[in-house]
DNA sequence: CCTTTATTTCGTTGTTTGGCGAAATGAGAA
DNA sequence: TTCTCATTTCGCCAAACAACGAAATAAAGG
């Protein structure tokens, strides 16, 4: 399929487009989007995969966690302008807006901690 | 659900976007489109009435046919946005330069006799 | 009125997708 | 090495979706 469908089918869902809009401040690892998500971390780890393979994500892995970022301006355009549009379509929305309240939380807290948390849900 | 996961389900799906591209030139009626993407009546129809409730398509009715045709500049900036992105990303993709070209046959064709062959399919 | 016909609505079917938990992976830590 | 644990992969289920054909709708023509 194409790189614009798999653009189109990314951005359909809003699990997805909340990790992307958590995103905007700088990386963060799996089990930091999985506490905000609040779902089950293999569908975050889906919700990733598929992210990074629309192009609108990268990950780089440090000791036992992946972080995940936003793509940078080597990105192609099309994928620039989607998340330009993302950004300036829902980057104020009351979803937004909480999410990153939540998240100033969740950066508070130590990771290690976090994550352990996660496996015993 | 929100107005602009609408729109990102809305561009999810090829077709929707064929149409979409199909339409820049201007309005077409339902039978003009239905040709062009090759489905079944009752399945344009409804992707049609998809993209108009996302806000991408008015339609209008004269007589027997109903015209469709992209929203103008008052649509809300979201809308227009996502429109400019599709546009840049595939106005100029192969698929659509086909469509474009047997659309051109299509609009030289009686509409009249065009809509009575789809009936009988 | 009745017929024709362009479009939509409805019900069904097969496919895709989002979610989960369990098991696999793989990289520190012991 | 073995243990721990963050993450991914796999298999499953339920919900959503794309496609169709048949029936309903609505407007024009006879």
């Amino acid at each position: 399929m194409n790189e614009f469908f798999q653009l189109t089918k990314a951005l359909a869902d809003e699990s997805r487009v909340r990790l992307l809009l958590a995103l905007r401040g700088g990386e963060l690892c799996a089990c930091q989007l999985t506490e905000l998500i609040q779902l089950a971390p293999s569908t975050v780890s889906k919700h990733l995969f598929l992210l990074k393979h629309a192009g609108l994500l990268e990950s780089r892995k440090e000791g036992r966690w992946i972080y995940f970022k936003l793509v940078g301006k080597d990105a192609p355009g099309v994928v620039r302008e989607a998340m330009a549009w993302v950004k300036k379509s829902l980057g104020r929305s009351p979803s937004a807006q909480a999410d990153a309240k939540r998240l100033k939380e969740i950066l508070q807290k130590d990771p290690a901690e976090l994550c352990k948390r996660q496996c015993c849900r």
